[in-house]
DNA sequence: CTGCCGTTATAGTTTTGCGTTATAAGAACC
DNA sequence: GGTTCTTATAACGCAAAACTATAACGGCAG
């Protein structure tokens, strides 16, 4: 068994069962992977394809048990390589980074660019879903980080470590009703207006859809949209009163939009930043949590490393208070 | 980076950091392991040893994890193999078990016996020692079961399958006062003679001492050994009162010794197979599980196996009674 | 049915690189 | 200083990858 034998195994399974894929994609040529797969297959014994006629048709049970083991190995292979990169100073590499659309237009922006300053010959590879989007880029794909807010369970396989809290904010039209209130804004004020806001705020197990369900409320959500520059958007239409995440709400006003600040009216949310457990952390990767989740030391990091399940790290940040992240406080309008 | 020079490397480390040993030992020459040794460390361009003139002399940090990880791919290649042959219907191989002297002399053979009738081409190794040494051998041999009772801290990389539970017996010559005794035996009875009984059953937390403390006895344990053998020889000779397992008891009376059972005495002790997690357990690696702890079904193991940790093992048997062991009835006393 | 396209297997050749032997060189020990 | 143990270097042979070219197979459209 031989370890190039086991990547071209892998490569095929990537790219569909398809040989001639495979070896472009490993730059070599297609009877070379044909060719260390039959040997694979003879020395174990076994098949790990089924074939319809010449052409691999899909995986035997036996060959995704060993196709598993094989991904295994190949990662230990990148964390020793990793590894060995560090050790020699080197400062080079490949970030790949996960996200939704809110950290990817409104947070991490300031972080990259930091990020990029301090290491300028690493690579950065942004990837932007939804939550379950990102659980499989996480499978499929080479992914460095995954930063989300809730949706854990989700991410049972990752290490989650919490990186800071926030809370929503209404945008309005400028000049609207509900700048005026001379008091607090509460839900019951919210619910005489039509609303839009996120998709996924209103799908399941929502803690918007609760808070309002809690007071008995029934809201009018005439618009959901995936990202905060299209609720603002149709806000900005007319079409209803906008709840998005304060760091969306930033600085909102220049284009004829108002904000209020809606802390205390929804349970605040939690954005974490998460990578795979099995995973060597290279130093400039270390520095990007640091960078996007500054309360974290290192001492921190290296025991969120030791950890062994999720509940061990939160158990680590249950005494800290993790930092509330808000919009530019310009022309807020506070809900007090 | 080859899997033999992460074989070689780890053959290294394994033979004292003499790579002319290690070559014998891969049955390769000096000249070979040498080559690849060096190949390998300037691949990654660093150091995993440092060396002394030309000998290496200690293992550097990175040499370590780089360590780590390889023993990690080595064993998911194993893990390779034995999915293939297991697949292949193939019913050879070997079976290495770390146990103590009450599982090896008195509980095994039976077992053992059994599985080499329906295993015949499976090649059994049979490691014994103390508890602290088995934790040992787990970490340095290629171990694929450990049995023992107690002691689950030391073990907590295993996946500990709770097999049988037993009960002590108390061993006495033939004729003993406590034969005499008309009523259930107490600890007040037994504080009156000098003990004889295993080392570790007195050591730090034993549920022994525990027994006679909590109804502030000090007894007085006149000798320690290792094994049943040695204390009921020295209780044939008159030295004391022996407490033993049940499974040790058995049968004693045929060389002037008479049993008394001493269920209710002292708490049970659970005796278990552990096994590594992250191992792939063969077909009849499955099946000696299934005569050892017969009480477990194979899709209990599958849940086992699935487990991520120990409290959802135990968790799976906390409804279900594990079968209680004790030694062959002839001529015991019961203590009721 | 037939011819084209996509894919994989086979053959023959080249090249890489692993393992081998022989030997030199460095350390430790007496 | 010689002996012994160990590792590094050099040169060579061989096994096995990889490459090119090509054949074989299956699917699909006409």
């Amino acid at each position: 068994m031989k370890l190039q034998q086991l990547k071209y195994l892998l490569a095929i399974v990537d790219n569909g069962l398809n040989i001639t894929a495979a070896a472009e994609r490993m730059y070599t040529s297609q009877p070379g992977v044909s060719k260390q797969l039959k040997l694979l297959e003879e020395e174990l014994g076994l098949q790990l394809f089924t074939r319809k006629g010449k052409s691999l048709d899909s995986i035997t049970a036996a060959g995704h048990q060993v196709i598993d083991r094989a991904r295994v190995i190949m990662r230990e292979v990148e964390n020793i390589r990793s590894l060995a990169s560090d050790y020699y100073q080197e400062e080079e590499g490949a970030l790949s980074i996960a996200t939704t659309h809110t950290q990817a237009r409104y947070v991490l922006p300031d972080v990259i660019a930091e990020f990029r300053k301090r290491f300028p010959k690493v690579g950065l590879n942004l990837h932007q879903g939804t939550s379950e989007q990102l659980a499989d880029m996480i499978a499929a794909n080479d992914i460095d980080f995954v930063i989300a807010t809730g949706s854990k369970s989700l991410f049972a396989e990752l290490m989650l470590v919490p990186s800071y809290r926030w809370d929503r904010s209404i945008v309005v039209p400028r000049g609207h009703a509900l700048t005026k209130l001379k008091r607090k804004l509460t839900l019951h004020d919210l619910v005489k207006y039509p609303l839009v806001t996120y998709v996924f705020s209103f799908g399941g197990q929502s803690s918007l859809k609760r808070a309002f369900e809690d007071e008995g409320l029934d809201p009018d959500v005439v618009f959901t949209a995936r990202d905060a520059d299209v609720i603002k958007t149709y806000v900005r239409m007319g079409l209803g009163v906008g709840i998005v995440a304060s760091m969306a709400a930033d600085c909102a006003n220049q284009n004829g939009l108002q904000v209020i600040g809606a802390e205390g009216l929804f349970p605040r949310s939690t954005t974490w930043i998460g990578f795979r457990k099995d995973v060597v952390l290279r130093r400039y990767m270390c520095e990007f949590v640091k960078l996007f989740a500054p309360h974290v030391s290192s001492r921190q990091l290296e025991n969120i490393r030791l950890a062994k399940n999720q509940d061990e790290i939160d158990g680590l940040f249950e005494l800290s208070e993790l930092p509330l992240r808000g919009g530019c406080a310009d022309d807020i309008i506070e809900a007090a």
